[in-house]
DNA sequence: GATGAATGAGCTTTCATTCAT
DNA sequence: AATGAATGAAAGCTCATTCAT
């Protein structure tokens, strides 16, 4: 695929995302996105087969977007509580500068099944994203810092709060601002995974 | 309205819930669900207005049982550690033996904004359950017992950890049984909660 | 299904038979057939769950509706040869007074295997056509007046005869009236086959 | 026009005939066209103005093509039996070499009025071949070999013959190979138009 | 000549909802 | 209360054809 062609890809990716996560994907058209490009519908196609196979290379993409962050902080010099907090920060900074992407990670991903189900199975779409998070934690076992727990029970921990939290905020639930959470959570995830 | 008619709406709910959870709003049709009643369609509009608005009662219907189950414990004697460790063992039991609630609720009604936007804003719809949450922190904070944090900021880890976990169960990726995590879980959320 | 249906079913599909032998099978839409009958084209799909299977059925009624003609000679007491006769003059007849019915039999039936594949493999949906020609010729066979040869191909020159005089007509290329050929054919196919 | 460009039309053209022959003239796509010979789709229409010019051009090829053959045949000194023979001989061949020849004449030509209305009027687009079917016939006529009947009788039953042998051979309907029809239908054939 | 992105009309099918019975 | 035929507005997707490069 030409050069051209990919940035395409990504113009129509980051627009379907944007209209996904604000408005479902069952309320979205493939002419409501084709129209916010302005480009037909027949022309979308060239890009993508058909309306599943984008929402699926969206969240590949989220999932790539979001471990490449993780990747930076695992491979930084710092300690695991210290991690812990950055990667708090990075998904709410994420929450507030993309939060389509977030959005898109909770409501659109998580919940149709159905559209997710032929090409993105288990975890797959979402690996690199779940990997970052497997390697904070057994590094930090390692360390001696985290408790050796079932990996996922850790993870729901961590994961589910955070989306818990995004959420609640997405829904003007919250009083205060995201930010000022994060001592908070950074606080109460760390108490509960330390060792 | 006639008991007899109320009847008729829970069932109507109950398959509807079902169906709902297990393949989305939008890819059940009344048709769908109709069918499964062996009514017709058009009764169906007897009993609810439209398809949003069933899709609003199940979720008052699942918070009202929920709430109860919880109101339950908060009313009993057991101490505040005791109370977080019932909370979970109430939330994975109805994951086990009526999985669709718990589904709805995070699949359907978290996600589907539009649906639930008119008579559903903020958490009216959720509030009898919401409230028993409250009152469970508020009282283990007047005790002492748990520390006295943002409530939402507890809330989201409470309820995100719980929601996380039964997502990834409902997704085959649990290695073990729901219920072989109960100890982990309410491990974990005590010590992030407690003083 | 109702009395009141099965009629409907009945008028859609005579309208839907004229209109796709006369404009062909893809360039005959569901609305075109639905504006023809004054309904809406959701309705339509009430009737017939597909555009394909609505095809197919109206090949059953065609092979019914020739069957029984046919039926009716053989079942009547007329010599081999006068029966041969009759048949042309039968298919001839339906020719003229339901060209439809014809033309949809070689346009639309013979010609667009994709359609037809699922349901009506072999010759299933033309059965009740197929099988009367079979008696005449067999019993033809039986009483010594047509030779004894491979069934397949006494129908291939029967029908493919009967089809191919047809089908010029309907091109405009005969410079006389199909009636005027009866004599002729019947010559020309009892010739062939007698014994 | 170069040689080369009209090699290539022709390339495509054996192509398209295929395609058309197999899978129909409206399932079949100018893409799947080009992508068979490996070249643009915008480039075909360097070849070839428009799907429906095509096709019409396919059917005057077939035609040149068969027209030839019988020609041949035409000029030999055989008898008119052993004419007779030699054409069903030929257009056998053709099906089992060239099936999709055969099939192409009898599926997309015969049934897709619409696509050879402008310009194959009549018979125009297969004139050579007909033409070469009425100087069998009326040479046969003049030696006194074949009885003197209007040509189209005698044509539609040489011609309806054939191509319902033909079409029967094509469903797999026929117990036995094509070739090992051809004593019956010469004389069959050769019993219905002599005189 | 060659490419393939772009267009846009059109098609089949679905479905929430209404309404006559 | 109950039925299910009827409506009609969409939606996803396809494809012949054009056009800039």
């Amino acid at each position: 695929m030409s050069e051209k062609k990919q940035k395409k890809k990504e113009l129509i990716m980051d627009c379907a995302l944007d209209l996904f996560a604000s408005k479902g994907f069952y309320t979205t058209t493939i002419g409501d996105i084709a129209q916010a490009l302005k480009m037909s519908v027949g022309n979308m196609y060239n890009y993508f087969k058909s309306k599943d196979i984008l929402a699926q290379e969206i969240i590949r993409y989220i999932s790539g977007y979001l471990g490449q962050k993780l990747k930076e902080i695992n491979e930084s010099d710092l300690s695991t509580e210290e991690k812990t907090r950055k990667i708090i920060e990075v998904y709410f900074k994420t929450a507030q500068i993309k939060p389509e992407m977030i959005d898109y990670f909770l409501r659109i991903y998580l919940s149709n099944r159905e559209v997710f189900k032929e090409s993105c199975e288990g975890m797959i779409c979402v690996n690199e994203f779940v990997t970052e998070i497997m390697i904070y934690f057994e590094e930090g076992v390692q360390k001696g810092d985290l408790r050796d727990q079932d990996f996922f029970s850790a993870f729901g921990l961590f994961m589910g709060y955070l989306g818990g939290m995004v959420f609640l905020n997405g829904e003007k639930i919250l009083p205060k601002d995201l930010d000022s959470y994060v001592d908070d959570i950074s606080f109460n995830v760390y108490k509960a995974l330390s060792a």
